[in-house]
DNA sequence: ATTGAAAGGTTAAACGATTTAGAACGCTTA
DNA sequence: TAAGCGTTCTAAATCGTTTAACCTTTCAAT
């Protein structure tokens, strides 16, 4: 009761090999008569198709894209902008009959899968350098996410100016202002920067709102100091819960907050209910994302809206597509209640 | 600037290809001296080891393994009890260096992969009654998880048991008792049950709860009509809702209703609440499955609790381990202030 | 001295396909 | 009749490994 081959059932049909090959794969290398009859004669003894290893082998291709995500998945499936970003992503490779690997976290090695794979999509900036040498140094297609490696296409929104923007429109003359970031320095759990040495900034988006954020501050003529910025290692409640603490109990109280997300925002936001403050007569905070619960908070959260789903999409079809073009998508600076 | 093969390796070091391979898979067939000086010159002329795509065609493993989730994507991320499930697996998998290949929602076959992964976890009943089908017929390893496939192994808890007894908490002579149900008949939308064919039932977890309470309120001498039992297609807030409010504005209202997860009741609990009835006085809930947020509600929530996480990381030993014996999880009764 | 087993390698046949070069065939045309 | 051409099919090489079977040496035991 072995599983039959190509072989064994060229042999039963009296043909060779490579005419079901052709059956199977290519239409146009025999007759229509003879591939319809061939076909029929598969399903009936019971032979499914092609052994898709042995395809893998020979082609080099196995419609398998690994989408390598720098986060935990304890973490991406938690945050709902990462996990709609894994939809879309879902989304387009089953409608193209392509295969997710899901290579989550702090794997250091892409060598298990190097081999086999078609591709990659890089779901932000691994923590772990060497990984993103390892994608370098390979040849299959990479598309990365919200940060950018060398050479490759990256899908990302410009953070920069969304965030330019979103502080333009939250900041008045005259302002304290603080800064509730992510990721930016080196350090396990909320603090604030002080004179910490940045994280490699030209690849991560947050240093690109960093910069955003200091550029409207700039032209507003407020000071931007290092002991107003909170670092959150993660974008998870926990964190954010921490710093919006002591955000709020620093005196004097800033008079705007800016928020590198919006699960950082929406904890804040609870956070100055529950003390009391008014939002935003005495305070006014933005948001970084779009998510869904930050439209329905009650006052509704000022934020800049981008697709996550969209994300997904657009970076399963650049890598499908083989194009080798980076893509900047729209997004949208939402005012809401909170500024 | 091809990529190296055993093969050239082998030609390069003057030894033979099964050498080589026998340094990089069986230590035991050869001398340690000749391994490390094998490995180091691998490493100096960048041999990375033996191409995954040959080895998956060799061996007949790929260290793959298929995660089938019954629903779509969309929804397994959104939910909790999902989403922890596939952290469990997830985790699993990594330490033993197997790798994920997500199948989700309604995908209608696993030919495309059957081929080449090691075996397959089977999250919840497929809606597509040909996948189960064809997962029977193929001869990898399956491991189902929250219903049963003929002869393959499956982890669960005893949800009717689990039932009765949360059921038994929650009731009182003479209630009036009313179920939100789930996936019990085939409809797209809330509705009741009244006298709709239930689907199929031995697989299904569901069923099994449904008989737990039944169980409960026949021996309670509470009548189950089918018009007091509703059911939703899926597990989401927007059906939920719904179902909510037609049981509540139902008269005379239900002393009791049981829900068979805590996503419902949450959304049950939210409304009844917004309607000004009194929890526990006027109406008891009761959830299942014991999220996160189900010990945050005020009044908390009656409900049982499963590790959803140790579901995966069990399904995943048990698929690895290849033993064929079902297991049946532990669960807790979680009284709470609700009932 | 002979034997046998163990150690350390090598050879060559799989694994199950794809694909290129070319053979065979039937037909038209010079 | 032979050449030319398009179609259909075949033979053989290839993809990059693993592994069963086999071949030498070496060495202790008889």
């Amino acid at each position: 009761m072995k599983k039959l081959t190509l072989k064994d059932v060229a042999k039963q049909l009296g043909v060779s090999t490579a005419t079901i090959s052709n059956a199977f794969n290519r239409p146009d290398q025999l007759s229509a008569n003879k591939r319809t009859e061939i076909l029929e004669a598969c399903k009936e003894i019971g032979y499914t198709g092609p052994n898709r290893a042995a395809q893998i082998l020979r082609k080099g291709q196995s419609n398998i894209v690994a989408l390598v995500l720098a986060d935990s998945l304890d973490y991406m499936v938690t945050d709902p902008v990462a996990n709609t970003f894994i939809q879309g992503v879902s989304r387009v490779l089953r409608e193209n009959q392509k295969h997710l690997l899901l290579y989550a976290g702090d794997s250091d090695s892409i060598t298990d899968v190097v081999d086999f794979v078609d591709g990659f999509i890089c779901y932000g900036a691994p923590r772990n350098g060497s990984l993103s040498t390892q994608l370098n140094q390979q040849s299959k297609p990479v598309v990365t996410v919200d940060f950018n490696l060398e050479g490759r296409p990256a899908i990302n929104i410009d953070n920069e100016k969304a965030s330019y923007e979103i502080a333009k429109a939250a900041l008045r003359p005259g302002d304290r202002a603080a800064i509730l970031g992510l990721r930016l320095i080196d350090s396990p759990s909320t603090c604030r920067i002080y004179d910490s040495p940045l994280l490699d900034a030209e690849s991560s988006i947050t240093h690109r709102r960093l910069d955003g954020y200091c550029r409207a501050l700039k032209e507003m003529g407020i000071e931007v100091a290092t002991d107003w910025i909170w670092n959150l290692p993660e974008n998870a409640g926990m964190y954010a819960v921490q710093a919006a603490r002591e955000v709020l109990q620093s005196s004097p109280r800033p008079d705007v907050i800016l928020c590198m997300s919006d699960i950082i925002a929406l904890e804040l936001l609870q956070c100055a209910l529950t003390m009391g403050i008014d939002i935003p007569g005495e305070l006014r905070i933005t948001g970084f994302d779009g998510i869904e619960e930050a439209a329905r908070t009650r006052p509704y959260m000022a934020t800049v809206c981008q697709s996550s789903v969209e994300k997904g999409m657009e970076a399963a079809k650049l890598l499908l597509s083989g194009d080798n073009t980076s893509m900047s998508l729209p997004y949208e600076i939402k005012v809401g209640e909170t500024i």
